[in-house]
DNA sequence: CATGAATGAGCTTTCATTCAT
DNA sequence: CATGAATGAAAGCTCATTCAT
């Protein structure tokens, strides 16, 4: 390998602005966002590096040059998915001071996140079935997770504070809830949908899932039983 | 192929008492044992068929005369893996006529279950990856969804006529808030735990997880909020 | 892999005498010789798999069935070339109780079988330059040691018996000096060649060499100089 | 190529004093010896130029700057060890009219220095496995021939005149019986180590290895076979 | 003098599968 | 029922080398 760029930790270098370094970021990026898909539809084992690099139009090669070996390709496609979910939810308006309103948009946002993203949902999958062993490599990663866990608290608190929500609640409870019934939804939909006998694929019935959910997550953490 | 014992969809045969009948049961469930576990801890596509026959200390040859091909076996795999799940439901004893000390043992059951056989998510990950395909090629295993619905039907509409479940609920929406639960807590362990900072695999944890769910299905579902 | 059959310290099978088994062992057979030539021709780095099943009309895979890996065929190779330098040697005519004259025939063996044998030469260079790693996996090729000092011993007692060999040598030193004088024509004939500014290929400078050396170790020996 | 200086069988140039020259003639160097190292670790195959580069902490393309190609710093490599070996050479110390003396003293040297410089030893192998391809492209290593014979020529010479040595004897095989005897032990050892079941890099093997091979020395060139 | 980017061919090895008996 | 032998394709990865600046 003749000196691959290491970009694992370090923040993007944009240091230059000449046309082949603008070259360069592009064949590094189609080559991030084709693993994304490819490693979403396939697998890590089934997302062979010959099939990124061509859905990238790029070279095998080249994998090896900005991302060492697959692992490493790995890891920067973890790395990018829960930055781009970060980013997503940093985006959320949130109006704290309406706690109920405020948890419905955040569990809207989680489900809704999910069925945008089944990329998402794959990619976390298959980073469980290798135990994690990818993840741990990357602080980057780790690190976003704070931010998730942090909203809800917030939410929690101003909502015990206006005495609607329960006192004795712990927000990583919620999130895992929260996340446990979007994510599910996306990650087991063929399996359920055979096993219901019913398509998870129509809208009406995510629709009336994400209904269920709110109110779900609602109840619990509600004082007095909402109405509904 | 030469004249294999087609079982794909067909009820298990009472064991024949012939000897070679006898030791061909053997070869073939050892590897049917063998598939599980591999295709547990490597997903369908690591999973390679000689992993298989070597854990089985039989020989690749050997899937394809009981199995036809690897993806034979992963159905056969799948239909093993719900049936026990669909055998085990069926043993828990359950007291209709109580039915929030009921839904407390199905639930408490379903995330027991997950916890003790981490290769029934691994696996169902695994098939949901590759969009359900196989599922759909077994009658058999679609067979065993409705009982686990039909239990929670059954405690519900009992809840229902005492007055203390809410009318308006679809067994199916516990069902999949039940299983959603249980399931992602297991299938994300390792994710999670590098997110949150937090051992998942630790006892108390697991325990005050349940904890939390048993209150939230029963606040979903009660119409008096639950006391605790 | 299927079940590739070990064979690494066994001795031939020749169970069989089916057409079959014949057939598998030409396959096994003509993989080791080509890779004997390839390996000694390019080095165990330079002799790829490929070469060498081309070399034997056959296939890599071959290769992996009956060796494992490349490491294990050439430990095969190893054993091999160590078991026809030992059937060779066993078959020299010696007259013991004419010590001068048998050690003479000793050394034109040994000098000899390095020049009609160079592929013994460069493949022992080759397990050197991997420092033994290979050797000391294969019982088999040790076993092969001790004849070869073995008969230099015999050679040199008899001589001592007789009064006219010295008593004080030790038969590990002979045996090295004799191997040594004539690996080295053998081994190095390439740059010896480019450095002494004659060709070592040429028939009458071997053999003014190796009247040398029996001259050489003759005087080494024996009590009395040598006449000539 | 942009101009690169070509230096294959140029004389070293007098360094220059510029700063600039100075740094380049550091990264050749440092190249250079890297290129040592992992040729006589890896052979000529197994020495990647990736691995040279980084053994140097340099990069890939100042290799093809500074040595064209693989080959061109083969061939530099060759030449360097050959330039250290005669230097070193040149350096004993050396009484001809102490003819005995003399050449237990060159015997010594040409020992100890495959000893202490294996990798002149390895890289030679190397050479040899490649036909002398590279060496008779460089006239600058071939010129270091003369002066290793010529010092054995010398001593012989002096020997005869006075009376001890024999009459008949050619330097050339001298010099190649002391090379063969020397290289031999290091070029061999571990195949020989696993051959004679005995450790041939312990300091008194070699020091019995050396007595008999400096003895065994004499008593070819003696008239009267000498004392011990 | 030096660099980042790129390339095509090759490497060892594993894949699922089939043949003939 | 079971076996040894064989196969073509593809896997992940490294090779020496060249491009443009």
């Amino acid at each position: 390998m003749p000196t691959p760029p290491s970009r694992t930790t370090a923040a993007r270098p944009a240091r230059k602005t000449g046309a082949r370094e603008r070259s360069a970021e592009t064949t590094r990026d189609s080559l991030l966002r084709a693993a994304i898909r490819v490693f979403a539809k396939h697998g890590l084992d089934g997302g062979s590096v010959d099939k990124i690099s061509r859905a990238a139009k790029s070279h095998d090669r080249m994998i090896y040059y900005y991302f060492g070996n697959k692992e490493g390709l790995f890891v920067a496609v973890l790395e990018e998915i829960y930055r781009r979910f970060n980013d997503a939810e940093a985006a959320i308006d949130l109006d704290i001071t309406q706690p109920t309103e405020a948890l419905r948009v955040v569990v809207q946002f989680v489900m809704q996140y999910y069925q945008k993203h089944p990329e998402f949902v794959t990619l976390l999958n298959s980073e469980n079935l290798h135990r994690g062993k990818h993840i741990v490599k990357s602080d980057r990663a780790r690190e976003y997770s704070s931010p998730a866990i942090g909203i809800i608290e917030r939410v929690l608190r101003s909502g015990v504070e206006q005495g609607v929500f329960r006192r004795e609640l712990v927000a990583r409870d919620v999130y895992m809830m929260v996340a446990a019934l979007g994510y599910f939804y996306q990650s087991n939909r063929y399996t359920l949908s055979a096993f219901l006998g019913e398509d998870l694929e129509a809208p009406q019935t995510f629709a009336r899932w994400e209904a269920f959910v709110i109110d779900s997550v609602l109840r619990t953490v509600s004082i007095q039983p909402v109405s509904g």
